[in-house]
DNA sequence: AAGCTATCCAACCGCATCTGC
DNA sequence: AGCAGATGCGGTTGGATAGCT
């Protein structure tokens, strides 16, 4: 890692593992400054989170993937785009590098469109798609959405990272239906074409921080995807 | 057998975002 | 409000290996 003098980079020997499995397990994954810390590895939190997550974490899937893995791939990144932790959130087992990998060497070349009316070979434009661009919502918890009293509205509130796409903010409107019910049925929002300026685009969708979990993003894609339901556990 | 090329995948890096002070 | 540290994400790199000539 650039600015960590003196710590240990290239592959991991076992013996490392070991002792970060160890301390994942007892100092709880996440903590990765304290793991790092008192692991007895000279390796940067960084460094110590990914093989972790890549490699060590218990129910990884190794070997080659399934057809309706490719599959959920595929349609996953037509919509949302290169957001490789969500899609490797939908697919069990694998993580967002196994996912971006296989995109990179399996499917990047595959997956392309064609101009409508273009005279270039098949294979030469790769697909644009407007992607939908899930940014976390943060909640303060004294604000009104912790205590039950507000609703979300749209605003077009640019905000950092979001390249002046519409941010939701909590509003004390009282509204007859709760923002997450409109998730997906504005009529512009339409197979991964959701028109850019129009709510709601921005899905919340990423668990851990922002109180948004998977199962709260479920219901409606598999909806999306034109697929069965399958949660994952 | 040796050399070259392509492929795969683990790991690194930079940046965005979140959190706490 | 602003800052610093921590965390997570996506792009990229580089080593190992397989396949080909």
């Amino acid at each position: 890692m650039k600015g960590a003098i003196g710590m240990r980079k290239g592959a991991w020997a076992e013996e490392e593992d070991v002792l970060l499995k160890k301390c994942v397990e007892r100092y709880g994954e996440g903590n990765w400054h304290q793991v790092s810390r008192r692991a007895g590895l000279n390796r940067c939190r960084k460094s110590c989170r990914l093989r972790w997550l890549n490699y060590l974490k218990p129910n990884i899937k190794r070997g080659a993937f399934q057809e309706d893995e490719v599959d959920m791939i595929i349609r996953l990144h037509k919509l949302l785009g290169n957001r490789w932790s969500l899609i490797a959130g939908r697919i069990s087992g694998r993580t967002s590098n196994d996912v971006k990998n296989y995109w990179n060497t399996h499917l990047a070349k595959k997956v392309v469109h064609h101009k409508p009316d273009g005279d270039d070979p098949p294979g030469k434009f790769a697909a644009k798609v407007n992607v939908i661009r899930p940014r976390p919502w943060t909640f303060s918890k004294s604000s009104a959405w912790f205590n039950g009293k507000a609703t979300l509205v749209a605003s077009r509130t640019p905000l950092g990272g979001n390249h002046g796409q519409p941010s939701p903010v909590l509003s004390h409107q009282d509204k007859k239906s709760a923002w997450w019910e409109n998730l997906f049925t504005d009529s512009s929002f339409d197979e991964g074409q959701p028109d850019a300026s129009s709510w709601p685009q921005e899905l919340a969708m990423e668990e851990g921080r922002n109180g948004w979990n998977n199962h709260s993003f479920d219901a409606d894609i598999w909806e999306l995807l034109g697929a069965n339901p399958q949660p994952v556990i």
